[in-house]
DNA sequence: CGAAGATAATTGGTCGCCCAATCAATAAAA
DNA sequence: TTTTATTGATTGGGCGACCAATTATCTTCG
């Protein structure tokens, strides 16, 4: 309708937001250009213009959908107290109430998983991410523990466990909610940790 | 070329294949009648007459890698000897194997969850085979710990740990193989087992 | 036994639809 | 008047589903 300059990031981030919603709709076999536009209320000749094509919009779903994440595990572990114990278990909360309560993003998170599988790029990108995950949780983890415990090495592999735990139990809660609730969830992950910091008043 | 009698089953099985296959090089999204025909070295017209839609060849992937994963199972516990803790380790390390050596199967796993967060009926299904496999391992942790430290409910929720951990750590092994290798993911799901089992010798 | 019809298996092509990407045209802002 | 942002139509192609025709095998009965 009526073109405005300077309104190009903010038309974006709208296009993103359609995408994400459409993504979690039909996922990414069902997901097409016309949709999206139609989600975002513009036309289909703007989605080539801020993005080169189906691909990059993925992947900018994701990076959405990843700062997001980040986001709120930043503010959660903000908020908490600078214990490394209770740090880590905030950004485990996090990832589990974004499965649960931002269902959207998170099948972003899986729609991406199967397109990787064919694709190196993605498959890097996706590397790249768990890798920084892998990182952050892992500094927590030695910071939580008595010194000369962990390995360098070690507390990496501890970190991938639990990001694995995170994403296998919140896979299995939202296919199957009945099988156990988000309270649960919460304490099975709390229990690995517990095998890695061991034990703790309260 | 040559219509045979009584050849159907065998023809079923041979399109399904070749479905796994193109799943497993193009996703979900890529899947094409065309491609699964060629890749069969059928017709196209055939896929129609033994399966009623794209779906309808999906489930029949799923089903037939479910299958080949439960004889892989069945295979290892009964090769092993019949202490629970054992076997335990044999079914995992089974999973895990499935993920690293049989990528084309695992990747159909991955796609099928995709597709199941749009289609209510694809959920259940994979709800229902994700409930089979929690009673499987229950009952493997429930004769493998002291008698009354578990309660049913407890050790289907160890299960669905058990479960959880598998998948992660088969995701994170699928994209970014150089965190770790299979022998230390066997070891990560050891580390769980410990935690629900207790220790042991060896 | 052997012809004739029924049945099972298979083909290749067609149908209508929808897709991603491109593009010329346009309108507002600088 | 150049630049930035946007439109909607077009293009060329590929899709899933469907179907008429064909062949090979089985059954029936003269």
């Amino acid at each position: 309708m009526s073109p405005k300059v300077g309104v190009a990031p903010l038309r974006r981030e709208q296009i993103v937001r359609a995408t994400i919603r459409c993504l979690a709709r039909d996922g990414y076999a069902g997901l097409t250009m016309k949709k999206v536009a139609r989600a975002a209320g513009v036309s289909q000749g703007i989605l080539h213009y801020y993005f080169a094509d189906k691909r990059a919009i993925l992947v900018a779903a994701l990076a959405a959908v990843t700062a997001d994440l980040d986001r709120r595990v930043a503010t959660a572990q903000a908020r908490g107290s600078r214990e490394p114990r209770t740090r880590l278990r905030a950004l485990i909360t996090a990832c589990l109430r974004l499965a649960v309560e931002e269902r959207e993003f998170w099948i972003v998170f899986v729609e991406f998983w199967g397109e990787m599988m064919h694709d190196r790029r993605l498959r890097e990108l996706n590397a790249a991410l768990y890798e920084r995950m892998r990182r952050q949780i892992g500094t927590l983890i030695a910071q939580g523990i008595r010194a000369g415990t962990f390995r360098r090495v070690d507390r990496l592999q501890a970190a991938a466990v639990i990001l694995a735990l995170v994403d296998g139990v919140s896979l299995q809660l939202t296919f199957d909610p009945k099988a156990f609730g988000i309270a649960t969830a919460v304490q099975f992950c709390e229990d690995a940790l517990t095998r890695f910091l061991g034990k703790e008043a309260s």
